[in-house]
DNA sequence: TCTACTCGCAA
DNA sequence: GTACGTGCGAGTAGA
């Protein structure tokens, strides 16, 4: 026997529970906790490969931590019902799959764990402990080959000693003590009042344990407030010690040979699953019999070789997915389902005058570029499909099947065979509703430019940003400094709760708006309390730094890879308009409007001093595109003779003379062109300007009176989405307004703003993508070592070798001002630089 | 650990 | 009397 896994049996099924969404049965058994528990423990057998294996349990029955403190556990609420009614199956179903269950009064499964990690050590067996609780992190031994497995929702992290120290800064064996200081509010464990998870980390870093910290308590170099809590906190701490050990001596009296793992029950697991309704499990471990229930059945599936596959005759259509997070992919063909290891099926990929049906194409790009298999098929996206068809929906796999295939989704059918099946459904009502252009040569091809660019990924300056961000870190100590001394209070800044607290009540501040839970403390109402107090200076100040530090500063940082790049992830469905969204990191909304927060650019450089950035941005895209859709001859002559569309439009609305348009009157109407084209009310363009909404409401009217083409276009334009349910922008995409078939007025005017705005935006959304698309095509037929690599609504960021900067810089502007023909020409502000922050 | 809430960044 | 353009992420507070 070489290899021991315990489960905490509980713990893994509360992660089950909260993690997995309800599932119940027709009969009305919540099956969710089950469900998850069923493939977390499957998933850890072939990762783990043990020789034996156990689950523990909790008992109902107090345990002798109960018995030496009276709170323990005290807080804990019981168990919900929804999640009580699985025990029993959770129980039956690890035996089925091979787990030995155990359980004592008296003890927790805890206790339990750490027995078996015990005994597995003395015989010389490797002992992994899969749990979802911090707790058992104690028990981790590397002497002894004893590891956790912490589950958390998405993942599994495996800590041995060494992670463990990465990630704490002290021994495993010293987990015990820093628990007994910092306390465990989920166990009531109290710890020492007034020392959290930092102190009571650094503390015995730096002691070694609780022993040796209260032995030289009086000569200790600790502040005096830590001195005196630890003080205060002495019996407390050697209580909470007791009950946050782990007891490694329960009395079990099973050996470690009656826990050998001899596989599933695969008749019992079929017959449980089928109770449970776990089709897709049975299919997972191909337990299905012919009994299945009605409804769409899945296909015939067979391990194949790729050749079997490349013998099909050419024109059946072919659609695949990855199974689940293994390496196998499943194509299907007719009526059959064949699956085959992921390298073995490259040269389907390869083969440029093939069509491969999937859904989430750039994701299915990315999986198999990891394995180097090149991607050089034609491809059809179902989830770009319905994307273009419909924006205002959700994507997943599911809600397609029940939109399109007008059935319940079954987990038991793969994602290839309903790829297959809502393909040609989609693709029909592409040619009929015209969108087949932007899902065929927009769509699809942008999908491709925007993996190239999430792997190619933005340079950061690492160490410049290091240096920026701890800058920030003293900026921000010496305001909160301030802000206490100011105060006459210590408080936590970063909470709305203290920070409303502090301003309007101690400070005696006079109150403005409220939120739902409390003060409103936003740089709004701030900004109206600066007359009134200097502490509000400060307060705008530490929020603007701390918000630079945590989001940016760390952020970036953290999503750094090893070559310093950050590869955000573009969502290509993430919004109703067509736009694209971006993250992990998001760097659609890096800081340019304050100086401050512009210095974030400087961090974000080329590969490496041969090359440099460009970046290009269209100008007013948006109020082209309505001038252009509406044929207002007054924009449209304004943009033509290259005026200030801002300045422009303050002549004409508040009818003065050009060089009559004061600052204050360009801002207005600069406000109002914006409220247009991001389909603002007046409500909001009141709270703009700080004007009445009286007076928002005369702007905009006076705007539609200035423009009456544009107020025409936009009459007809909500008429339309009132009579066809729907907009579409230049291109064919479709976005669905269901709030105007409504009868709440609210809900129908914000549908008749989407209306107005949505075709504006999503033309300009369109626009772009042709751009990147021409972009990257020029780019690799010319040959320039020039990539795209960032998108940002209406400017686009491109990392060129200097030898080719100039000429690339051209194509970036040239294929951007000409990627469509309007009414009005399309202008682009084209830099370059050696960092973002210089190409301005 | 998860979720609701507030806040703030960008086009 | 009042839902009040979008999407993403950090942080707090409470469950």
């Amino acid at each position: 026997m070489k290899k021991l896994l315990v489960v905490d049996g509980n713990s893994i099924l509360n992660r089950a529970f909260y993690g997995v969404r309800m599932l119940t049965t027709r009969d009305g058994l919540c099956t969710n906790a089950v469900y998850g528990m069923i493939t977390i423990l499957t998933r850890h057998l072939e990762m783990s490969q043990p020789d034996a294996c156990a689950i523990a349990f909790d008992r109902k029955a107090p345990t002798f931590r109960h018995l030496q403190y009276a709170g323990y556990k005290a807080n804990r609420k019981g168990m919900p019902e929804e999640l009580a009614m699985q025990m029993p199956y959770a129980k039956q179903a690890a035996e089925l799959l091979g787990f030995h269950c155990l359980e004592m009064d008296g003890y927790e499964a805890d206790d339990i764990l750490g027995t078996l990690a015990r005994s597995a050590r003395e015989a010389g067996v490797a002992c992994d402990i899969l749990t979802g609780d911090r707790d058992s992190l104690q028990l981790i031994d590397d002497a002894a080959g004893t590891r956790v497995l912490l589950a958390t929702n998405q993942e599994t992290v495996i800590y041995d000693a060494a992670a463990f120290y990465d990630k704490y800064g002290v021994r495993p064996d010293q987990f015990v003590d820093v628990k007994s200081l910092m306390g465990d509010a989920s166990d009531n464990i109290p710890g020492v009042a007034g020392i959290g998870e930092k102190t009571a980390l650094k503390l015995i870093a730096e002691y070694g344990s609780l022993d040796a910290i209260y032995a030289g308590l009086e000569t200790a170099d600790l502040t005096k407030s830590v001195k005196a809590k630890l003080e205060q906190g002495r019996e407390s701490a050697m209580l909470s010690r007791k009950l946050a050990r782990i007891f490694c001596t329960v009395p079990l009296e099973v050996e470690l040979e009656k826990l050998a793992y001899g596989g599933m029950d695969r008749e019992g697991c079929r017959k449980l699953f089928e109770e449970l309704e776990f089709h897709a499990l049975m299919k997972r471990f191909s337990l299905l019999t012919n009994a299945s229930a009605g409804g769409r059945q899945p296909f015939a599936e067979t391990a194949a070789e790729a050749d079997t596959l490349l013998a099909l005759d050419p024109a059946l259509p072919l659609a695949l997915s990855f199974d689940g997070d293994r390496d196998l992919l499943t194509f299907c063909a007719g009526e059959r389902l064949y699956t085959i290891p992921a390298p073995a099926a490259a040269p389907i990929f390869a083969d440029r005058s093939r069509s491969l049906i999937c859904y989430d194409y750039k994701t299915l790009r990315h999986r198999l570029a990891a394995e180097e298999i090149d991607f050089s098929a034609c491809a059809h996206d179902v989830m770009l499909a319905a994307y273009v068809l419909n924006s205002s929906d959700s994507y997943t796999i599911a809600r397609l099947v029940n939109r399109y295939l007008e059935e319940e989704y079954n987990d038991a059918i793969g994602d290839a065979q309903y790829a297959a099946a809502l393909y040609p459904i989609l693709d029909a009502r592409l040619r009929e509703t015209g969108a087949d252009t932007l899902m065929y040569s927009i769509e699809m091809p942008a999908a491709r430019v925007l993996a190239d660019m999430e792997t190619r990924g933005f340079k950061i300056d690492r160490d410049g940003l290091r240096a920026f961000g701890e800058a920030l870190v003293q900026c921000e100590a010496d305001f909160a400094e301030r802000i206490y001394t100011l105060a006459g209070t210590k408080f936590n800044i970063n909470s709305p709760k203290q920070l409303g607290e502090v301003l309007f009540e101690q400070l005696g501040l006079p109150a403005g708006k409220k939120t739902k839970t409390g003060y409103s403390t936003n740089a709004e109402a701030l900004d109206r309390l600066r007359p009134f107090h200097p502490i509000v200076d400060d307060i705008l100040d530490y929020r603007q730094v701390a918000k630079l530090r945590s989001t940016y500063a760390d952020g970036l940082l953290r999503d750094a890879d090893a070559e310093g790049r950050v590869h955000t992830s573009f969502k290509q469905t993430g919004t109703a308009t067509g736009r694209l969204s971006s993250t992990e990191p998001n760097l659609q909304n890096i800081p340019i409007r304050t100086s401050l927060g512009r210095e974030m650019r400087r961090f974000f450089i080329p590969e490496n001093e041969n090359y440099l950035l460009l970046d290009a941005d269209y100008s007013q895209i948006e109020l082209r595109l309505l001038a252009d859709i509406s044929g207002d001859t007054a924009m449209i002559e304004a943009f033509a003779n290259g005026e200030d569309i801002h300045t422009s439009t303050a002549c004409k609305v508040f009818g003065v003379k050009p060089d009559d348009v004061t600052l204050e009157l360009r801002k207005r109407a600069k406000a109002v062109n914006f409220g247009i084209v991001y389909g603002i009310g007046d409500y909001s363009l009141a709270q703009d300007l700080g004007i009445s909404r009286a007076q928002a409401k005369r702007y905009i009217e006076d705007y539609l009176a200035a423009y009456p083409a544009i107020a025409a276009y936009l009459r007809n334009i909500v008429q339309e989405a009132y009579a066809q349910g729907y907009v579409t922008t230049v291109c064919g995409r479709r976005r669905y307004i269901p709030e105007l078939s409504g009868q709440n007025k609210n809900l129908r005017s914000f549908g008749e703003r989407v209306a107005m705005n949505s075709p504006i935006q999503g033309s300009a959304a369109d626009i772009i993508k042709v751009a990147m698309i021409r972009v990257d095509e020029r780019f690799r037929t010319l040959s320039l070592d020039a990539k795209l690599i960032l998108q940002v609504h209406d400017e686009l960021i491109v990392e060129a070798h200097r030898d080719c900067a100039e000429q690339a810089l051209e194509v970036l502007r040239e294929e951007m001002e000409h990627a469509v023909s309007l009414k009005v020409p399309l202008d682009v502000d084209a830099k370059m630089g050696e960092t973002w922050f210089a190409c301005k």
